[in-house]
DNA sequence: TCCTAACATTAGAATAATTCTAAACTGCTT
DNA sequence: AAGCAGTTTAGAATTATTCTAATGTTAGGA
């Protein structure tokens, strides 16, 4: 395909927008550079934040003629959230989905979709919550809202 | 097996304890009373609230001397959800549960074990909603209050 | 009580999402 | 430049769930 190449050392440092923002992005999560690590965060982290599956993220990364497995985009979605850049979150049983939005904030599901909407966390008051059993510390709370849209 | 049986027609009406009960509770929810469904109804509302997993009722029920499929445990467990006996409930992607509790109310997700607890409606407040995009409908909120135990 | 249409059950095959494996590869520190 | 620990890969394996087509059963009417 790329005409006259040895071994094409493909560079990460090319002229292209937010490269080196991402480069730092995965380098302080203490995530190791690689090539389709970065192209799998330049599609998640590149857009604002957005909620994805695995089966998404591989075809976009298809579709961007990245060169990954579907093995590789599970692996690399779960180094993510492991290292706090991601947020795995799962509404439907059958699908796990993986949110670029780490901070704390809640979600309307769309039912007839099966796609997610972020809610700020300052969109809903959660007054008064029950204490946990034997004291256990919290360490998420969700709130998803479904919609029959 | 049963000795000097020609058909043995199973009779549903038996002596045994909350059985009429249980035959009122599928016959109003308009479901069909078949031996299976009597024999995982038992299982599910016969001891207070329950959180199961169609794997866990199967094998309840095989302990049970009951014969039934896990292809019909599923099929039991959806019906029941559509007619609004049960509701189902997924916070681990890998598995769907069922709560034999259709109040409305909230969980306690307890990530080591995977296991479910009630939180009732009133131990929460949820303050301030935000407004549904294009004014949809909101068809279920659920709080899922996770913990670390 | 008997008959039958409509609905349920079943085993096993099929599907879908995800994980595992073992081998090949490559960033990165020395 | 070199090596190793961490990554990627294809494909097999797993797990949860759904589908299929044949068989069985319930419930209601005659």
């Amino acid at each position: 395909m790329a005409p006259s190449s040895k071994k094409r050392r493909q560079r990460l440092t090319r002229s292209d927008s937010g490269q080196d923002r991402l480069t730092a992005y995965l380098r302080e999560a203490g995530l190791r550079l690689t090539r389709q690590r970065m192209a799998l965060a330049a599609l998640l982290f590149g857009q604002g934040d957005r909620h994805v599956t695995a089966e998404l993220l591989y075809s976009e990364a298809l579709e961007n003629g990245a060169k990954v497995s579907l093995a590789t985009v599970y692996n690399a979605l779960h180094a993510f959230t492991s290292k706090g850049i991601l947020r795995e979150i799962s509404i439907d049983s059958s699908r796990s989905y993986f949110d670029t939005n780490v901070e704390e904030h809640h979600h309307f599901y769309f039912e007839k979709s099966g796609t997610l909407e972020d809610i700020d966390q300052s969109q809903i008051r959660l007054t008064r919550l029950p204490k946990t059993p034997g004291g256990l510390k919290i360490s998420r709370v969700d709130v998803v809202i479904r919609v029959d849209g």
